[in-house]
DNA sequence: ATTGACTCCTAAATCGTTTCAGGAAACGCT
DNA sequence: AGCGTTTCCTGAAACGATTTAGGAGTCAAT
């Protein structure tokens, strides 16, 4: 028999159906998730009361009961990426977990402990999956991760002797790409302004920088320590001291659209022309360098599709897929102007 | 005397706290949240042995018994919100959040059902409070949750007879500025690439705009139906346009920055210039303007905060303040170059 | 008629927390 | 000694789900 208590005026509940169909709780649960036990007829009457009065599981029970949490959680750095990045980013994820029962939890951490959100996901199992990015190559966030069986995706590859899930734009095929771009306006003095040291998208520009120079028979001009994760009024003062100096690239590849237009206003304020006596070459993750004047060419690394992989890939990963079939690079998709 | 259980390796609970102390789990629960019935020496040693072994409440054991989510969602449009607005939104919450026991959800919502979300929210109890943007002047969303008792914090006022907690940047005072700005430059014949309609701030800034003009004796070049919703291309036409018509303003006043920028380019596409035949003056949520060459005058408005206050706003209305105190409105501070 | 297999359903235990009703011990007062 | 208070603690129930062990009924074969 059906326990007897009547239906309150609440949310449904296992007992609410339980109580309608004259079925026991357990039943009506196993009904719901399609069990072998259960006879087709009792389904579908179950289904079908379910549907109507509008049942959802309750999470906090399911979580309780099972471990889990139904939970992806996106950390993110508070300082550093620049622009509508984690925008594109949370929007894609967003579309991946639209009609899942998966919510997304967004946890930032300061530059001083990067581990510390991990370990507190972990410890207190407050999330089934974990999307992060900004990779280094030996990253003890992965190893932790891998260390503590969670589940986990990344922005950005890793070096480390670990299969695990990423999606990550090929950051060595744009500076290479950037720089044949730049040869063919008849470029020869070509400055790289990169990601900072220690990033893995560091080690991969700079590796397609160096290729390419190679192959064209160039040489760097060294622009210093800066890079694009450098202050702004920094980035212009460079280029203020570029466009004043004797000695200047001809050429300067950004990796973040933010620092070419910092650079930019540098050389603006000292008299140089873009497109004149200087091309620049810059990725954007948004259309912003589209609306900008002078020319400047761009190459488009998509964040909105990279969140969205990175959602389905966390999501395969915790059903059990197999985590070397969960990893994408996306190869540059220039749109020069 | 405590549960027979043995202590098992996984992550402590009250259970552990109860067998380590040799207390009841009930005392254990009531000694850690200073309940008045319990022994200030037991209440110690308790407190010292959760300490000791990093007891954290099981949130879903919390909000199964208490139905207190511990979450604050934020509801997001997937399309609109330019630039780094939603991360800086992000952040300033995420700031206000740490340290508290509150986790951030968010929740987008596409165009079609801006409904969808709260209603989520609220039928399903998934958070104990919610932030908004966008607010239109009679707005749905707001009565809903007034109507279901939901705590919630809206970016941008209503004009419902409700009071509610809101962060409001005061766009009127920021059109009128803009607008003396102009003046004070010489500008007569002053355009505004405003919100969209429907939209509360597009009331501000209409009110603003043409009390300026009253004031200045001024009239207004209407631009059409064009707004900074429009796509930047729609926008950078109109530029375009303006820059080759016969009558044509001499300044243009954006709600964001990336109208602004869109403009602009279609203003130097025709061979307009900035600062000479045409000022603009723009909002922005980011430093992106300062970095804008040639020169455009800007006034900010500080997303972060705006986060940051909403949150402990809902979080103050959640812990029972008086609404009517939680409510904020963020004068321009204009830096204009 | 007994047995075994099969189908379909259910009660009870459990996850971790909070709350409620109450109970034992100690104390003070007449 | 008797009685009321106060202090400090506890067991049990409840939140909503899942899982396990098992039970009642049907059916066919011996």
């Amino acid at each position: 028999m059906a326990t007897n208590d009547a239906p309150n005026g609440a949310r449904p509940t296992l007992k609410t159906i339980a109580f309608m169909t004259g079925l026991g709780v357990s039943t009506v649960s196993q009904a719901l998730k399609d069990a072998p036990d259960i006879s087709r007829a009792t389904k579908q009457r179950v289904q079908l009361v379910a549907k109507q009065i509008g049942y959802r599981p309750n999470r906090a029970g399911v979580r309780l009961r099972t471990g889990k949490t139904n939970v992806i959680a996106l950390v993110l750095n508070t300082k550093e990426e620049g622009m509508g990045l984690v925008s594109e980013m949370v929007y894609g994820i967003s579309e991946a977990l639209a009609n899942t029962s998966y919510h997304l939890v967004v946890t930032p951490y300061s530059l001083a402990d990067p581990m510390a959100p991990v370990r507190y996901i972990v410890e207190t199992g407050s999330a089934d999956g974990i999307i992060l990015s900004r990779t280094q190559p030996d990253d003890p966030r992965v190893r932790y991760m891998v260390d503590h069986g969670m589940p986990f995706a990344t922005h950005g590859r890793t070096d480390m002797a670990v299969i695990h899930p990423y999606h990550d734009f090929d950051n060595q095929a744009f500076a290479y790409e950037a720089v044949k771009i730049l040869v063919g306006k008849g470029r020869k003095n070509i400055a790289l302004l990169g990601p900072p040291q220690g990033m893995m998208f560091q080690k991969h520009t700079r590796s397609g920088f160096e290729q390419a120079l190679r192959e064209f028979g160039l040489a760097e001009f060294w622009l210093g320590d800066i890079n694009i994760d450098s202050s702004t009024a920094d980035i212009v003062a460079l280029g203020r001291n570029l466009g004043r100096a004797q000695n200047r690239p001809d050429a300067i590849i950004c990796s973040a659209a933010i620092a070419a237009i910092a650079i930019t206003a540098g050389l603006i304020d000292s008299g140089i022309k873009i497109g004149g006596q200087m091309d620049i070459v810059s990725k954007q993750s948004t259309h912003l360098l589209d609306l900008f004047r002078p020319e400047m060419i761009y190459i488009h690394e998509d964040f909105r599709a990279a969140g969205h992989d990175l959602a389905k890939f966390v999501m395969a990963w915790i059903e059990g897929a197999d985590p070397a079939s969960l990893q994408f690079i996306a190869k540059p998709s220039n749109r020069s102007k």
